[in-house]
RNA sequence: GGGAGCUUAGCUCAGCUGGUUCAGAGCGUCUGCCUUACAAGCAGAGGGUCGGGGGUUCGAAUCCCUCAGCUCCCACCA
């Protein structure tokens, strides 16, 4: 191969994912190895890509790349997710901008129009997630409402019904009017919101007088059934007890109730009770057996209940009321409020508590084993601080609203007898059968299904069980193989809709957590730390972005600063360094394969110690790297990667060995610096697959269908240490002598004499190396210090390099003496800590022998400096 | 209202059970270099009283208390 001068990433991105997927190398099938297995936070069907999904994508794939390379039989199931809400919508609006309204299509003629959109738009992302080098194995793609994952779920629902944990009843539920649905309350969201108070006058029937009322829902009057005041307030205590109001506007005649429930504090100390309407009043009008007047219809306007205002927008009506009141003298004033407002998470619109017949599953013990999981460590949170807010969700959790008034959605397996009453059967002929149990004249066209769908977390909870068939056919191999997986990797924001319930599915499923380890991200966020939202227009297209710096650059990216449970602040710059990293990676090759060998050359000194250096250096960093990724600090195991390859390597391994212009190496430093590389092309590639694997195949001659991420990943041996620490003198030297030709403006080309007071400090070993990199044309051992010459100190150890007339001796004293004060300061707070006879006597001997190796240090040190000035001052 | 977390260099963050010169890294900044792998680069430099105050300790960025600021989660008093 011609390898280009530079890296274009571009152009070999695509070609390597095809080598990747002709030859099934991501495909995973049940075998003898270990399994590592990451199911993919299914992202919605009809979803585009975004940053969220760059960040948790690349975790996972670097992930099961280095699972893979660790030799285990690595699986990274991805699929896509119905969302009913979601889709539903956009659906709906689709039709609607087509000129088609929902209401005029059957069930069956909006779910055609519903499969066709997933057909057409679904799946976009999964290509999307090819691009960023995705090494899942396409050929288990699920969805949550194919016919495997759908049967499953009907399967569970009956199942649980069977077990007395569903119930069908009428509740206060979240109501989304746009979607015209229920909702769970986790897909309920509060906003602060600037509303109004408005204090209204209801009469006291029988008198002149009126009570009170602050409401921020003035609407609401048409389905009021009470009055509430706390019987302690004072305020109200001459009230009959079986005192009256007159509903402003309305008319209606309502009792007056005590409770004390009302905040005596809060705007005059009587609430108007709407059971319908809030869930407070509703579980008033439970206590008290109050009437319940629904005055809306499910798109959020009013109905005709009470012959007012009929058909009126909820918060139009709001408007009108408020005129209505002020000309009819009952409203006593109105004042600026901030409130807490619920929101649907899906439309958007406010949430309407309203009184409906729904199916619900009771929780509490499912969530007995899943807490315990959490708590006890058997499932590890990553960062552990999530523990908490699991927890206090857990032991205060509430039967989960399950059924959606949709049609896009698994629908609910419960078929109703003519005569009233259900049955629960997985098919409609399993339905039939019990319905004859109870009564045998009836046929199949007697039954009518419920209409509600499941709520897609529904189907999404069984995920890590579902995509390996475990509902369906719970002994089969592959979930035998398979589960528990291994990590989750998703964001802490869906920790209730989905992690909290796949933890309680595993158990009540498979009696076993569902993974080993869920490891949070953030938010990615704007480089000043906003959210990524596309009113702020601060969204960058991932795609866009992978176009301009490759996946290879983007993955770098949400790696560098993206450590566990912190957000990320995206900024472009951090893509640009990526893609630098793959340049230096390419040029490193460049300089590598241009050299010639020569057979007949021996290998040098200089090059043998480098080799044993780097060597070592390749040991240590690997076992960090190691360490890393068990405490899941992936961001870190990246930048020590990437200082591995930039600094060390690049920077000195290469520098080091680099032959003269044109001149050749010999064959056993060629051979060396080649499988370094190969050794950090497989360090690298779980981060940055495409350019490895493109330098990889072109380092040695390899056969079809093998790859870089099948190969398996360097195993570190235990490191010398002291060759590293011996080193460290080496490069220190070298810094200095690039020190004093900046200062003294002298170029790298011109060779210049070191003298040396050889002590024990002095890495002679190195030398080679230190000629070498410092451009010495020799070095000379000497015993008096050179005062017409450029010193420096490395440890205890006096070097010169003589300069002839061109040293500012008073530079020198200035830079010699401040060094030797701050010597001199610091051997005195050393010497204060020994001479500090609790110091000595209470902390560890290794702490006291180390402060007596620094006194030792610093005394030689000193001496030094000392000498260097008196010669200096002559 | 309840709970959790954060505050370290201009920016983004490490700093694991208090003790190696522990005050770090990357990026940015400044200076000098188009040195035949890479200017998407090389070499060098500057930059922080670890949010404020108090305490424990021989010793505190690290443990405790307190104050301030920020973030998130839960609850939802109309």
């Amino acid at each position: 191969m011609q390898i280009a001068d530079k890296y274009t990433p571009q152009e070999i991105e695509a070609k390597w994912y095809d080598y990747w997927t002709e030859h099934k190398l991501f495909h995973s099938e049940p075998d003898e190895r270990e399994p590592y297995t990451i199911v993919i936070p299914p992202p919605n069907v009809t979803g585009m890509l975004h940053m969220g999904h760059m960040l948790n994508n690349t975790l996972q794939d670097v992930l099961v790349r280095r699972a893979r390379m660790k030799g285990k039989n690595a699986c990274w199931v991805p699929g896509t997710d119905h969302a009913s809400i979601a889709t539903e919508a956009k659906v709906v609006a689709k039709l609607k901008a087509e000129g088609i309204d929902k209401s005029t299509l059957t069930r069956e003629e909006f779910l055609r129009h519903a499969w066709e959109w997933k057909e057409k738009h679904g799946g976009i992302i999964l290509k999307q997630l090819r691009k960023l080098g995705a090494s899942c194995d396409w050929d288990r793609t699920c969805f949550t409402m194919d016919d495997t994952r759908t049967e499953g779920v009907i399967k569970v629902f009956c199942d649980l019904y069977a077990k007395g944990r569903i119930y069908r009843g009428v509740r206060m539920v979240n109501w989304d009017p746009s979607a015209q649905t229920a909702l769970s309350d986790e897909e309920v969201v509060y906003k602060e919101s600037q509303g109004k108070l408005y204090y209204l006058r209801y009469k006291i029937e029988g008198t002149d007088k009126n009570i009170i009322v602050a409401t921020t829902r003035p609407e609401t009057i048409l389905g009021d059934t009470a009055l509430c005041v706390n019987p302690n307030d004072e305020r109200y205590a001459s009230l009959p007890a079986d005192a009256r109001v007159i509903v402003p506007l309305v008319g209606r005649s309502i009792p007056v109730i005590r409770d004390t429930y009302v905040d005596i504090e809060f705007g005059t100390g009587a609430l108007k009770v709407t059971p319908a309407h809030d869930v407070n009043d509703y579980m008033l009008g439970e206590k008290y057996g109050l009437e319940t007047i629904d005055i809306f219809n499910d798109d959020g306007t009013i109905n005709d209940k009470v012959g007012m205002y009929v058909g009126m927008e909820r918060f139009e009506c709001r408007k009108v009321i408020e005129k209505d009141l002020e000309a009819a003298g009952l409203l006593e004033k109105v004042e600026a409020y901030t409130n807490n407002v619920g929101y649907s998470e899906r439309t958007g619109v406010a949430i309407e508590p309203k009184l409906s017949m729904q199916w619900f599953l009771s929780m509490k013990e499912l969530a007995e084993p899943a807490t315990k999981a959490v708590m006890e460590d058997t499932i590890r949170f990553v960062p552990e601080k999530y523990k908490n807010t699991y927890r206090h969700w857990m032991e205060n959790i509430k039967d989960w609203c399950i059924s959606r008034q949709l049609w896009w959605g698994q629908r609910i397996p419960a078929y109703y007898l003519p005569k009233g009453g259900y049955v629960v059967a997985e098919t409609a002929e399993k339905a039939l059968e019990l319905a004859r149990e109870k009564d045998s004249s009836l046929t199949a066209a007697d039954l009518r299904q419920d209409e509600d769908v499941l709520d897609t977390w529904f189907s999404s909870w069984l995920w890590p069980i579902s995509v390996f068939d475990g509902i369906r056919n719970p002994d089969n191999a592959e979930i035998k193989y398979y589960y528990p997986t291994n990590d989750l990797v998703t964001g802490p924001d869906i920790i209730f809709f989905w992690v909290a319930r796949m933890i309680m599915a595993g158990y009540e499923y498979r009696n076993a957590a569902p993974f080993d380890h869920v490891y949070f991200t953030g938010i990615v966020r704007d480089k000043i730390g906003r959210k990524m939202s596309k009113q702020l227009g601060n969204s960058p297209d991932p795609l866009d972005l992978i176009a301009r710096y490759g996946a290879d650059g983007m993955r770098a990216a949400m790696l560098l600063s993206s450590s566990a449970g912190n957000d990320v602040m995206f900024d472009e710059a951090l893509c640009e360094q990526g893609r630098n990293f793959g340049n230096k990676i390419w040029n490193a090759y460049r300089l590598v394969c241009g050299w010639q060998t020569d057979s007949t050359l021996a290998q040098s000194e200089n090059n043998r110690l480098a080799g044993e250096w780097f060597a070592a250096v390749l040991d240590r960093t690997l076992a960090e790297i190691d360490a890393d990724f068990a405490a899941y600090r992936i961001s870190e195991a990246f930048m020590k990667v990437y200082k591995l390859f930039w600094d060390d390597f690049s920077g000195w391994y290469l520098e080091m060995i680099k032959p003269a212009y044109q001149a050749p190496t010999d064959v056993a430093t060629m051979e060396t610096a080649k499988r370094f590389f190969d050794m950090l092309l497989r360090t690298v590639h779980p981060f940055m697959p495409f350019v490895t694997e493109e330098i990889w195949q072109d380092l040695a001659p390899r056969k079809d269908g093998e790859s870089i991420m099948t190969s398996l990943l360097p195993t570190p041996k235990e490191a010398d240490g002291k060759l590293s620490a011996r080193f460290e003198l080496a490069k220190e030297v070298i810094s200095s002598l690039r020190n004093i030709r900046k200062q003294k403006n002298i170029a790298q080309k011109e060779q210049l004499v070191m003298k040396v007071i050889a002590d024990a400090n002095y890495p002679a070993e190195y030398e080679p190396v230190i000629v070498k990199m410092g451009n010495l044309s020799s070095v000379e051992r000497v015993a008096e210090k050179d005062a017409a010459a450029a010193a420096f100190i490395v440890k205890t150890t006096q070097y010169f390099v003589p300069m002839g007339g061109m040293i500012d001796a008073e530079a020198e004293i200035a830079a010699l003496s401040k060094d030797l004060a701050y010597y001199e300061g610091f051997l005195a707070s050393v010497m204060k800590k020994l001479s500090n006879e609790r110091f000595v006597n209470s902390a560890p001997e290794k702490v006291v022998a180390n402060e007596r190796a620094k006194q030792a240090d610093a005394e030689a040190k000193i001496t030094a400096l000392k000498e260097q000035l008196a010669a200096l001052k002559g």
